[in-house]
DNA sequence: ACAATAGTCAACCATCTGGTTAAGTAAACA
DNA sequence: TGTTTACTTAACCAGATGGTTGACTATTGT
């Protein structure tokens, strides 16, 4: 199993593990966004809403960029591929159960 | 984009944020064990240990069941097609990204 | 019966997390 | 110049998290 880089996998899935967080990188795959453009499940703070955008930020899944008084906000989501092929690596054992699983049903109907 | 079951994302991904667990995780994958059996990264008290099993379990990663004085963890992978899949969600747009890159790159050597 | 083993429970602790309000900075506008 | 807008920072708070020690239960082995 391959080694991976465990500070990035806890940082990106410690971000991923919050629904205002997902919401916001959800919200950026449709294009780019200002902090105060960002809409969240619960009505929040502006200070509140940063916090979320820097742990993003921190984990390297979003990006942003100053322009003016405004901060330009984008997806980066190159980080979660490490966090794809982590679980990848778990799908050969699911599947094999589920295969166990069929096969057990397929015997007993026979 | 899918609407997926946030609770339980929230609850695996916070499952997957900490070494300690991705680590059992891992040793499960090679066959089931006892408690007392699980190697982690640090070492650690056993109730410290139960408590992540605890968050495994919570998260239904893990399976325990008590035969006699001991305990059989195994590991039920299963909830890890949500993560999986919404992630893969993302794949679309990193791939663009990196697609998009290549593009920009091939335009510079021209 | 006794002792060792495997796990559990409860209490405690420090730190992190997710939110708030209040005050400050810097750009855009009238 | 003065005011609004967009963001930032700091201080604070309650509750969750990740660890500990100590005491307890129940099974297993002598």
């Amino acid at each position: 199993m391959v080694n991976y880089s465990t500070p990035q996998l806890d940082s990106v899935f410690s971000a991923l593990a919050d629904p205002t967080r997902r919401a916001i990188l959800a919200q950026l795959t449709q294009g780019e966004s200002s902090i105060s453009e960002l809409e969240t499940p619960q009505k929040m703070s502006l200070p509140g809403l940063m916090k979320h955008v820097n742990v993003l930020e921190q984990a390297g899944l979003v990006e942003r960029e100053k322009k003016g008084r405004v901060v330009r906000c984008r997806l980066a989501a190159e980080p979660l591929k490490n966090a794809a092929g982590w679980i990848e690596d778990y799908r050969r054992f699911w599947e094999q159960n589920l295969d166990s699983l069929a096969d057990y049903l397929a015997r007993q109907k026979d």
